[in-house]
DNA sequence: CTCCAGGCAATTG
DNA sequence: CAATTGCATGGA
């Protein structure tokens, strides 16, 4: 097997074997990680760094990742059990949709089905805290170019040497890094919103301070509704934001975010009347009840979040993730 | 030109 | 309560 990085001595090369057919491709860009690259020149290998480590990943074939990694170990884990949790591999996506929904909506079931393969990860909590903070009321692309002009300007560089030159990758900022920011520099960054700027600076000093941060740890173990509070009592994180880092960051599958393409298919699909209604909080709840009711509880932003993917793609045409 | 993008917070009726 | 507006920009 010929391997891309032949001149780079110093990645090791693990494959992770998975007992399910999974569609990198789909997974990294399902969605919720804005600074995952594709290597050009390599168009079948992405990269991402994670704490430190860089990663070159591919899908190689039947139920195996190929993976060229700058360290043995994130985070005191292998590379393997590492990725096995950060690509939620214990998750059978056949699963995550409850059996009922099939019969009771086919056409939907139809559309969706193919969608099973599109996978919800469980990434860094400050890196998706700072990525949906980006996010609202704006297109993808501009979403996009934030989170990746803020790690440009904020991350530290690792630089690579490949056969065909440096290849320069930048980890995500440190806490640190953006607690002491200055706001008008960073908001070059947030599309010259300094009030999105200001607000990143103060998440990032909550969670330097280890407050934000133990609460991040125990999140795990208690009530959803207590996760969202802490979150959101942070200026720039309101409901749908902390359901966003519940279920991308800190591995909430039962956190179900409603945005405006969830709204749209809560009515389209399921013929739900209260999704034509604004959301305020108290129709953002109600709404969110009766997705449960379809999708299940424990796993409904999982199932939601294929349904997402699954809408912008078959329904309205959106070209890329 | 208008409208809408993976919203939030402050204000007004 | 619910409805409206400012924040900012770029693509369709």
């Amino acid at each position: 097997m010929a391997f891309i990085m032949k001149k780079c001595n110093t990645l090791f090369k693990i494959f992770i074997e998975t007992d399910k057919r999974l569609n990198l491709k789909g997974t990294l860009f399902s969605g919720q990680s804005f600074n995952w690259n594709q290597i050009l020149p390599y168009t079948d290998y992405f990269s991402h760094i994670i704490r430190n480590t860089i990663l070159l990943l591919r899908d190689s074939g039947a139920n195996c990742i190929e993976v060229l990694s700058s360290a043995e170990q994130i985070n005191g884990l292998s590379i393997n059990d590492y990725l096995y949790n950060y690509f939620s591999l214990e998750i059978d996506e056949k699963k995550v949709i409850p059996s009922g929904f099939k019969k009771e909506f086919p056409e939907v079931w139809r559309l969706v089905e193919p969608y099973q393969s599109v996978r919800v990860m469980r990434q860094e909590p400050f890196e998706v805290m700072v990525t949906f903070m980006c996010a609202q009321g704006i297109g993808m692309h501009l979403i996009r170019r934030q989170v990746s002009m803020i790690t440009e300007k904020y991350g530290q560089p690792h630089v690579l040497d490949t056969e065909k030159g440096k290849a320069v990758f930048y980890g995500f900022p440190t806490p640190t890094a953006l607690a002491s920011a200055n706001p008008n520099e960073l908001a070059l960054c947030t599309n010259n919103n300094r009030i999105r700027a200001s607000n990143i600076i103060a998440m990032a000093r909550s969670f330097e301070s280890g407050k934000l941060a133990l609460a991040c740890v125990a999140s795990g173990d208690c009530p959803l509704e207590t996760v969202r509070e802490t979150l959101c009592a942070h200026s720039g994180i309101g409901l749908k934001i902390a359901d966003c880092i519940a279920l991308f960051g800190l591995g909430r599958f039962d956190a179900f975010p409603i945005d405006t393409h969830v709204k749209q298919y809560l009515y389209e699909w399921f013929g739900i009347e209260a999704a034509c209604k604004s959301l305020t909080e108290k129709n953002y709840r109600f709404l969110q009840d009766e997705a449960r009711k379809i999708l299940g509880n424990d796993y409904a932003g999982y199932a939601g979040h294929m349904l997402f993917h699954c809408w912008r793609k078959e329904v309205k045409m959106m070209k890329a993730f």
